[in-house]
DNA sequence: GCCAACGTTGGC
DNA sequence: GCCAACGTTGGC
């Protein structure tokens, strides 16, 4: 099983809508880095929930229930998507000045690439800012 | 193949 | 609203 973090804007999407939809596609992805990572994904992996600009916290925990397939919104361009649920809200999120003040968290991919939408967490990042928010 | 110009993201 | 970081584009 992997781990990884995703990010939104609430603006756009929040996970407060993600638990009223119950699940989603990840759609808009237009950065290879990112869309190799979403190609990596497995079913039954977890991911962060991160919303960036509007709070800069992790709000939750979603699910990859479907693996990379095309995305619908990119006619005849080679990008894609994956389909996710939500499983936990964080009962505290954790916010970007929580993770940047943590020695273990210090070389999470959100602060070397903060411009990544989808980067990969370690197991035990994962467990770390599990503990934290729940 | 290099690099300057430009656009976008996201933190502050 | 500004700006740093970084990815992409296009001229040479």
């Amino acid at each position: 099983m992997n781990y990884w973090l995703m990010k939104s804007e609430p603006f756009k999407y929040s996970f407060d809508q993600l638990l009223k939809d119950k699940k989603t596609l990840w759609d808009g992805v237009r950065n290879f880095q990112a869309r190799n990572n979403l190609r990596a994904m497995r079913k039954g992996d977890q991911a962060f929930f991160y919303h960036s600009n509007e709070g800069k916290e992790i709000v939750g925990i979603v699910e990859i229930v479907k693996e990379a397939y095309p995305d619908p919104t990119a006619k005849d361009e080679d990008w894609s998507v994956v389909d996710i649920k939500p499983i936990k809200k964080f009962s505290s999120p954790v916010t970007l000045i929580d993770i940047k003040s943590a020695s273990t968290l210090r070389n999470m991919a959100l602060l070397k690439q903060s411009r990544l939408s989808v980067s990969p967490v370690t197991k035990s990042e994962f467990e770390f800012i599990y503990k934290m928010g729940d």
